[in-house]
DNA sequence: CTTAATTATATCGCACGCGATATAATTTGT
DNA sequence: ACAAATTATATCGCGTGCGATATAATTAAG
């Protein structure tokens, strides 16, 4: 009679460990990211900017998988916070040109140790990191070419 | 110079795809799970329960890695939607019993179609998806013993 | 050339997650 | 036995995520 419900058993969902990491590893990084007055997310969205800014909002939202009503609250308060400026685009004024202040690419370096100190506190091997890695950016990747995001 | 902020590249990290695969998890089970009047959250509660039941709330965020104040409020809704009834251990009522009722009980064979559809969802293989749980589950557990949750 | 479609961003409302804190019931220490 | 510590649950406030919808700027179509 269990064999019925088996699939629908906590235990032998995917899902479920997906979804508990994730919360995890945002619980790990809060105390290190409270130091540089950042959330995760707005940690991610930092990351994106210290590597490719000046960019428009459409270009974060498909960096970080996210939508629009998620990240322009994001960037208000990275706004607020004197780490980013918005201007409009003067080519199109539709464009947000989204840029690092002085002290939100100061920021960058204050965030160096970060990685590390994570990386440190999960004890899974280089291999399995690998591994990991690849097939969960499989999933990503397959889910751009299903739904048209 | 760029090697110096290497590690802080959005795509040298980890917990990003997590996190990112985590989010699309939810939004993939939202059209299913609106059928069935359930949030993700609430699914995964009621997994639990369709197991287990009666649980107390401990139990509840033991099995979800959550606490008690994303738990309580969860509880508060399934009980309005009426899949599940409250009641106080006469033993020690410190402890909620927490039980379905027979709507929510019933709801079980509705979710069965659940798995199933995901899983098709998700074109990875048996070996992939056996490694991912592994693995998963060994960065809860190392979570589990790190801090004292 | 002007109306319709498209594109980029913003707003609203709801449901989490969680740190901090509070409350009530039980257990422990002396 | 009774004050102090522990345990189970609840409340508060903040910051996401996202579906639905709105708005403003640009482009396409007839």
């Amino acid at each position: 009679m269990d064999k019925k419900y088996e699939a629908l058993r906590l235990k032998n969902q995917l899902c479920f460990p997906l979804y508990a990491v994730s919360n995890m590893i945002t619980r790990r990084y809060k105390p290190l990211l409270d130091k540089l007055s950042l959330t995760y997310t707005q940690y991610i969205v930092m990351m994106v900017l210290w590597e490719a800014a000046p960019v428009n909002e459409k270009f974060l939202c498909e960096a970080l998988c996210l939508k629009t009503n998620t990240v322009t609250p994001l960037l208000k308060k990275l706004e607020e916070k004197g780490y980013i400026v918005k201007t409009k685009d003067k080519e199109d004024e539709r464009n947000l040109v989204i840029d690092l202040t002085e002290r939100g690419a100061a920021l960058r370096d204050d965030a160096l140790c970060v990685p590390g100190t994570i990386a440190r506190e999960f004890h899974i091997t280089e291999e399995e990191a690998m591994f990991l890695y690849t097939i969960l950016y499989k999933m990503l990747e397959q889910d751009s070419s299903d739904n048209n995001n």
